[in-house]
DNA sequence: CGCCCTGTTGACAAAGGTCAACTAGCGTGG
DNA sequence: CCACGCTAGTTGACCTTTGTCAACAGGGCG
């Protein structure tokens, strides 16, 4: 599953948006590749949602500004996930979209989205914009706030540090609901039980079986 | 907004599934209502997912065994709402799902839905199935961990108190990601302060204003 | 070479969790 | 109909965890 998440999509025929065009029986898929490089915008809080993308390699951090102006990194998305899906349902974007490592995605106007969805009171996209409704509403929610720091980094660097091995220890502690100070005391735990190995820059597990003790 | 998420759906025509099925044009909806008392449930988590429902009045809430065992809520649902949705790509309910209130929903069997969706192909299922796959894999989000507890109890009666004015003390608790005994505390300190009347049973907002500040 | 940004470490304070005792409300059974 | 006992909720005391503030350090870049 979590490898699943990770493997990038590497061409149309094994592109969800490409197998739905029809490209393996000569369709056009009307996304088209954008690359981005790392900590690149993809779209900016309340911004006219223009463009949808779709992420075929790398990942994406979704993040919000919060009541005090700043903005919080709130979610992770990669290769298969959407971006600015709730053009479909409202006219800007919800969320703000950065790349945290060379991503590729593909774009995909709303109009001709719109269009390419099929006509608007089908039974398949009313069900797609009653959920789209529902997250939208749904106010954001910070972290997986369950068990004690140390726990919620070991399972978030088990679960997800694949996916994005290069970020931002802020952004990191953003996700997981935290403190950059509290993160980095943490990860310093961490690295006294020789379960991970921590530079400034570098982040690996280098004894799993042992950090998946710690989140028990 | 909040006012458009509590509003029952009071018939067919006026139902975001009622109308895809061209009810207004003489068709026949595939859903059919089912009443749940209050606490009645709805589905459990881990069972084949054979039904798929549409919340038409009242409110559900969510709730995942967590890692020790307990059954924790995470998250509540209302009108126009889909409960079990997974099941278009998944086979089993990711959730328990229970009414706070006597509530209508509207149910479909998992195969009369996949065929009312239309082909499995088409670019609006793909959509939504790639979206669904991505909220079933993202783990549990407990709740809105955003200042300190009065300020979040407070913000959730604005928000959410009309939706589900009956929840347990303990539902909501674990909505908030706050202990029971905590909970208890802020709503005395909002009591205090003359915003809210709590009693055992009653919980309601008698000065609105003076809520509103304390969320600020 | 030095500046600046990001991350780390330390000391302290405060919020919230935990444990325990207590109470209100409700259903049950005599 | 009343007493009893159960459960959910409340309140208090204490303690752990995390956030906050501040000083410091490594690395990159001008």
């Amino acid at each position: 599953m979590a490898i699943q998440r990770t493997a990038p999509i590497t061409s149309c025929a094994a592109c969800p948006a490409g197998r739905a065009a029809g490209v393996t029986s000569g369709g056009r898929c009307p996304f088209v590749d954008r690359r981005r490089r790392r900590d690149e915008l993809v779209c900016l809080q309340g911004e006219p949602a223009a463009t949808v993308w779709m992420i075929k390699r790398g990942t994406v951090v979704l993040s919000r500004t919060a009541a005090d102006g700043t903005d919080r990194p709130h979610q992770l998305r990669g290769p298969g996930s959407f971006v600015g899906l709730e053009a479909v349902v409202q006219g800007t974007y919800a969320d703000t979209a950065r790349a945290t490592e060379p991503s590729v995605l593909c774009g995909i106007s709303r109009l001709d989205l719109d269009r390419w969805l099929g006509p608007a009171g089908s039974p398949s996209r009313m069900v797609l914009e009653q959920t789209l409704r529902a997250t939208v509403d749904e106010p954001v929610r910070p972290a997986g706030v369950d068990g004690p720091a140390v726990q919620r980094v070991a399972r978030w660097l088990l679960d997800e540090l694949e996916r994005a091995p290069r970020v931002q220890r802020r952004v990191l502690a953003a996700l997981l609901g935290m403190t950059p100070e509290t993160l980095s005391r943490a990860l310093a735990r961490l690295g006294e039980t020789g379960a991970i190995e921590h530079g400034r820059q570098r982040l690996a597990i280098v004894d799993r079986a042992r950090l998946e003790q710690m989140v028990a």
